[in-house]
DNA sequence: AAATGTGAAGAGGTTCACAGCG
DNA sequence: CGCTGTGAACCTCTTCACATTT
């Protein structure tokens, strides 16, 4: 069963992974829950992460902990990151070139096969080998080479066509960073959504400084 | 007050929004808990709009809807919108620079006023009037010109670092791009933190894809 | 009639306390 | 003795149903 079923949230996982891969590179190979509770800034409970574990059927020995290893691999599995993932960038200004670079200099697992931009200035330019095509061809590309991912980093008033462009061309999932929501109809394949809304992260931010007080971290 | 107390969340508020933006971009004077969710893609129920504006103590006509206007501006006023704010950027590479540009260009009321870089390449340069200072004067030059918030975009390795040194210069709260826990120790004034990690983001959507089914969209 | 406002019910997620192993 | 595993209490957030107002 890769659903861990109720209870468990995947930014937690996520942050479980990402922290016992820093145990591994310290050279730990086993981990408490409390230990792995101060990696993560003390922001989740020692109880909750057995709980979340205990849950996803990843076991530990009772009075030394997890061996760090079987977990991450374990977690990485849950996470859909034991493949590959093609990924189709969409816009590729700043934001989209940002992302690309980012993505491939730190994740192995996800290569962005694809490039595209509506600007004559940027298509044909050429990133690590992949030739930035123009968005009129994106469902003809996908057609041939499909990705699994798409990102969208256009301007709002473009982003809701590309996102039906894309959901037409066979993508399963759309990462969005245009601050609109996105009307997506159901398909036959559902198209999973998510949005980062940069200037909603920093809202939040300055939701707290108006406040003026409250705890001293949060998570993402 | 401005703390819109319990039951309420920041991210929902901000969505009312940016939702309240383009109803007013379109014209509309007035609008109900019912179209505002659809303008949200119905991912929030009109019941939870209405609980939420009543906590905010924003109230609507019964029969109506709601003044787009006003109500508008209160979200606003709680989100800490009214006022201007000065960002701090380290790290000036693809994504600093994506950061800067996008919420430059986008939201008036956040100026981007320092960078900062660590590489002789990129120290010196100047953007939109404003110039690239070595990382190692950071502390000397937000005590002249103070800022509100800073945003971490630099590597993970450097990240805990740069955090203690923004602490330390007066900043408030911290965005954060690096893909690590920033180990926060509790000072005086507390710095609020709020972690990005693109490729957390990534595998949550890499997860709903190795689950394979679920509901069609979900929100950030 | 058409919406809002809101107490009450419901669901979901978190913490507690402690039993169970190594 | 140390740490995991887990049912039960707890708490927060969401949804429902309906009274209320224009």
């Amino acid at each position: 069963m890769i659903d861990p079923g109720f209870g468990v949230s995947i930014p937690r996982l996520y942050a479980y992974h990402r922290a016992l891969q820093q145990a591994a590179a310290e050279g730990k190979s086993t981990i408490t829950s409390h230990s792995l509770a101060a990696l993560l800034g003390q922001t989740i409970a020692p109880t909750q992460i057995r709980k979340d574990l205990c849950a996803l059927g990843a076991h530990g020995r009772r009075g030394h902990g997890y061996a760090v290893k079987p977990l991450r691999g374990h977690l990485a599995w849950v996470l859909g990151l034991e493949r590959d993932w093609r990924i189709a960038v969409v816009g590729f200004g700043y934001l989209g070139h940002a992302f690309a670079t980012f993505i491939t200099a730190r994740e192995t697992r996800f290569s962005v096969v694809s490039l595209f931009d509506r600007s004559p200035h940027v298509v044909g330019q050429v990133w690590q080998g992949v030739r930035v095509r123009d968005v009129a061809q994106l469902q003809r590309v996908l057609r041939g080479t499909p990705c699994d991912i798409g990102v969208i980093a256009v301007p709002s008033q473009a982003a809701q066509d590309v996102a039906e462009l894309l959901a037409a061309s066979g993508v399963r999932a759309i990462l969005n960073f245009a601050p609109t929501t996105l009307q997506m109809r159901a398909t036959q394949t559902p198209v999973v959504v998510r949005n980062i809304d940069l200037a909603g992260e920093l809202s939040i931010l300055t939701h707290r400084l108006s406040v003026g007080s409250m705890p001293a971290v949060e998570e993402a």
